[in-house]
Parts: C-alpha cells; structure tokens; sequence
RNA sequence: GUCCCGUUCGUCUAGCCAGGCCCAGGACACUGGAUUUUCAUUCCAGUAACAGGGGUUCAAAUCCCCUACGGGACGCCA
C-alpha cells in the first residue's frame, strides 16, 4: 500500500539526453548511470531523450552503440526511444512544431529577434542564480544575446534542451559540470517562457588518469563498449562508476545495485572532479569474477573458450567445470582466461619463461621432479587428499620442502609458474596428464 | 583574457554544512610478512594527505578572506 501511496506523491522526472555520436563515452555512461539511480531511488521516471539536431549524427549505428550501452550497465528508461510515454517524440528531430510554436511565444514577447538571417534570443542581463543541488547558490550573469535558431532554420541545443525540460515536465536536471556555465542561458529561457525551473544538479567531471583536462573519447579506457569486448562484467564497470564522484559514506565501496539505490541521493554528490583509474575498475572487477556463481562463470566463460579454440565441441561437461571452481579464486579478468586455462585443455599451451629460469636455476629441481614422478606413477589414489601427505612425506624424506617439488611440478605440467591450488590442480588434471607431462618435460630438458 | 566551479595520502574517498571524539579513517596501487606450498586469491602490517598565507575562536581539515594551482564555459557543436 505504501508504494501507491509513494507513487502518487512522486513527480521527480529525469532525463538523460545524449547526441548519438557513435560511441558511448564513460561520462556520459556515468551522467545516465547518476540520472538513472536518483530515478530509482525516488521510485521517479527515467527518461531517454535523442538530442539529434545534428542530422548527420543521426545515424542507426551510432542509436544502437547507445542503446546497447545503456543495456549494458542496465540502464533501462521508462519512457523514450523503443519504451515510448506520453511525452514524446523523444527524438528532437521529430519535434519541429514543437520547438517553432514555442519560438512564436518568444516573438509574441519580444524575446527573439532576427539578425544575420538567425534568430537570437534577447537576454535579460539580470543575474541569473540557481540552487544547485551539488554546489549550492551558484549565480551567473548572462552578457550577450545568442542564438536560438540557425541560419538554415534549425534550433539550437540551448533552446531544444530547455523547451524539451519543459515540455516533458522534467523535475530535475542532472548533468555534468560542463554545463554549468550554460545554465544561466537555461534559466534565462525558463523564465521567457514562464516556466518554473527544475531543480539542477552538476556532477563532477572525470578527468583522464594521466595528463591534464577531462577523459575524451580519444583516451585509454574513455569507451564503454571497448569494457563490454573486453568481457569486463557491467556490474563491476556500474560499481566503478557509482564510486566517481559519489560514495556511500561508510567504507564500503562492493556493493549490490539495490544497496546503492537505497543510499544513493543528490546531497551525497561530491564537488570536486575525479580521475578515473582503470586499476581500481580492474581490481573490483577481479573481485565480481571471483564471487561469480560456478554457472555464472562457466555461462560466460565457454564461449570465449570455444572461440579461442581452447575448448572442442563435447568436451567434458564435469571436467570443465572442475576446472572453473579450482582456478575461479586466481582469476583476474574474463579476457585472460583462454590463456590462463589452456593447459587443461590442450598440449600446446605456452610455457613462461620467466618462470622456467626462475625455478630450474636451482640445479636441483629436475632432481626432485625425477623423485615425485616416481611417487606419482605408483600413486594408486590420484586425489589432492592422498596426493598432498604423500609429496610432505617425500618432502621429509629428502630433508627438503613441499615447495622445492611444487614450483617444478607446477612448471613441468602447465608451463606456468603460477596458477591454482597445487593439489587440486594434479587431481582435475589427472594421473595421465600430469605423469604424461613431466616425462615428456624431462626429456626435453 | 572574462566568467563559473573546485582543492584531504600517487589515485578514489570519509570527516567539513551543525569547529573539539582527527598528530585525519577506508579502498586501489606500492612495500614487507603470514597461509611450515609457488601464485593473480585470502589474511596481517607498513609508507603516504588536510595546497599556501592571513583572520575568527579557548580550540579549525572543518567558518571567513586572499593567493596559488586544477577543471570547465565562453560556437549559427551538443
């Protein structure tokens, strides 16, 4: 009963309005993202408004790079584009009437004149003050007449975005710093229209991680979707960008979407710009890999595997998975994965040389690689249960530790000096394998 | 150049509005240690910041002013 009740008392209306430009730039990504968690947490409407005046950007490539963009992150509008609402077109190309009989209101006030074949909107050159929600009483004085309609009779972004605010009852503006500067334009125009003004919200820019200035499309890490082809998971990329620029103000910074929806508010916004810092986005991204779901993982995993040509067609159902739930606790990413899996599945993996200088420096690890290939080859029981007292005893018995056998063992049967568990790692692998490939490791060395 | 916004560890931030509990807390990264077993996991520890100056006050990271620095806007782009 207290949702009805809570949605008949809601009006908090937001909109995310970006141009299609053919990319979906991460802080855009994260003005939508910040739009989209005060519409849930008001219980508000999301909306998704097409600012295509620029014809040429109107292009069906550059829609479904911001759609599925959106939908990556989750993003989901309520009304615009594909979900429709009473309020739309919910492309600007589509509201021409619109934009001109409100330009008529302007002509009938006075506020808009013709000069140089465009028509320019006369200001009032009053102080123009908001109560930004982020930064407090900001005030600006607008200093000269602009233009509203071009030349070729097409409006412009100030006059669009104010008229489409108004129109579609937006309640609450909440965009990027950028544009705080042009808010006294918009409040100009709100008021030669008679229109009350929304409530305004500047968030904080994000600056790129090296060198000066904000993240453009052109740095390292500036694209959305290049996180969706490199198999970052959206939870992780959506955690990330929730944390630039916002906190929720106890510590933690994992949290679920529905955790951050409760707490998520405008007052929480900080003031001051943030430099993104992919390694950050790396690290919480490891961390959602390793808490995957065993399915979860195996779901995504499988096809980039079958991609790669690690995995054959009807490989083993039960063996893939055991290898998933050993290796799941080392993963970094999803992208490493082909690599780091490989050697359970094929023979030709690749062997780290690194690694092999490191551990067969010592003169003798071949030694006790000859001395647990004995031990192997008349284990009966193959399990890291058995296997583990049997290479401690081993180890006791040539006064040496588990270790001097491991980090050779590890390298003979992956070609890696890392990897999972040790133990595990014979026993999903298998006697034959791991016998197989320290015969063959000792006879090529 | 003009106008607007900002300034806490290398980075993201807590604390600031309602000054004392802060010789400043957490996280990433880094360094060291532990997991008598390597490691990209896990655990523990360490290094590291209130931009500078002035003022108000018994007391300032917190309030006020100035300077410096950073960012943004100044388009018939959005």
């Amino acid at each position: 009963m207290g949702t009805i009740i809570q949605l008949m008392n809601n009006t908090v209306r937001v909109r995310f309005a970006p141009s299609p430009t053919g990319f979906f730039h991460i802080g855009s990504a994260r003005t939508a993202l910040f739009n989209w968690l005060y519409a849930r947490h008001t219980g508000g409407t999301f909306v998704l408004r097409v600012e295509d005046t620029d014809k040429e950007r109107n292009t069906e490539e550059a829609l479904r790079v911001l759609y599925e963009g959106m939908r990556w992150l989750g993003l989901d509008w309520d009304e615009g584009p594909e979900a429709g609402g009473d309020y739309g077109p919910y492309f600007q190309s589509q509201r021409e009437d619109i934009y001109k009989s409100y330009l008529e209101k302007l002509r009938a006030s006075g506020r808009a004149y013709d000069k140089e074949g465009a028509v320019f909107f006369k200001i009032s050159g009053e102080a123009q003050v908001i109560q930004d929600a982020v930064r407090g009483e900001v005030s600006r004085t607008e200093e000269k007449d602009f233009v509203i309609f071009r030349s070729n009779g097409t409006p412009v972004f100030h006059f669009v975005n104010v008229v489409d605010d108004i129109e579609m009852k937006i309640t609450h503006v909440i965009r990027g710093e950028d544009h705080l500067s042009n808010t006294s334009k918009h409040v100009e125009l709100f008021k030669a229209f008679g229109a009350p003004l929304p409530t305004f919200a500047h968030i904080p820019l994000i600056l790129k991680s090296q060198g000066s200035g904000k993240m453009s499309k052109r740095d390292e890490g500036a694209l959305i979707e290049d996180y969706a082809s490199r198999h970052f998971l959206p939870e992780a990329v959506r955690n990330y960008l929730c944390l630039l620029g916002w906190s929720p103000k106890d510590d933690r910074e994992i949290l679920s979407i529905e955790e951050i929806i409760k707490l998520f508010d405008l007052s929480g916004i900080n003031k001051n710009n943030a430099r993104f810092d992919e390694r950050k986005l790396s690290f919480i991204n490891a961390d959602y890999v390793r808490k995957l779901p065993l399915e979860t993982l195996a779901w995504l995993t499988r096809p980039m595997l079958t991609q790669a040509g690690v995995l054959e067609e009807g490989c083993d159902e039960d063996y893939f998975q055991s290898v998933l739930a050993i290796s799941q606790e080392k993963v970094k990413d999803l992208e490493s994965m082909p690599d780091f899996l490989k050697y359970f599945f094929k023979e030709d993996y690749s062997q780290d040389e690194k690694a092999h200088k490191k551990i067969f420096k010592k003169p003798e690890a071949k030694t006790r690689l000859e001395e647990i290939f004995g031990l192997f080859k008349s284990q009966e029981v193959f399990t890291a249960e058995a296997l583990e007292p049997a290479v401690e005893a081993l180890a006791t018995e040539h006064e040496t530790g588990t270790g001097a056998y491991i980090q050779p063992v590890r390298f003979a049967i992956s070609g890696q000096g890392m990897g999972p568990s040790f133990y595990p790692l014979l026993e999903v692998l298998g006697k034959d394998r791991v016998i197989g490939r320290i015969e063959s490791f000792l006879a090529a060395s």
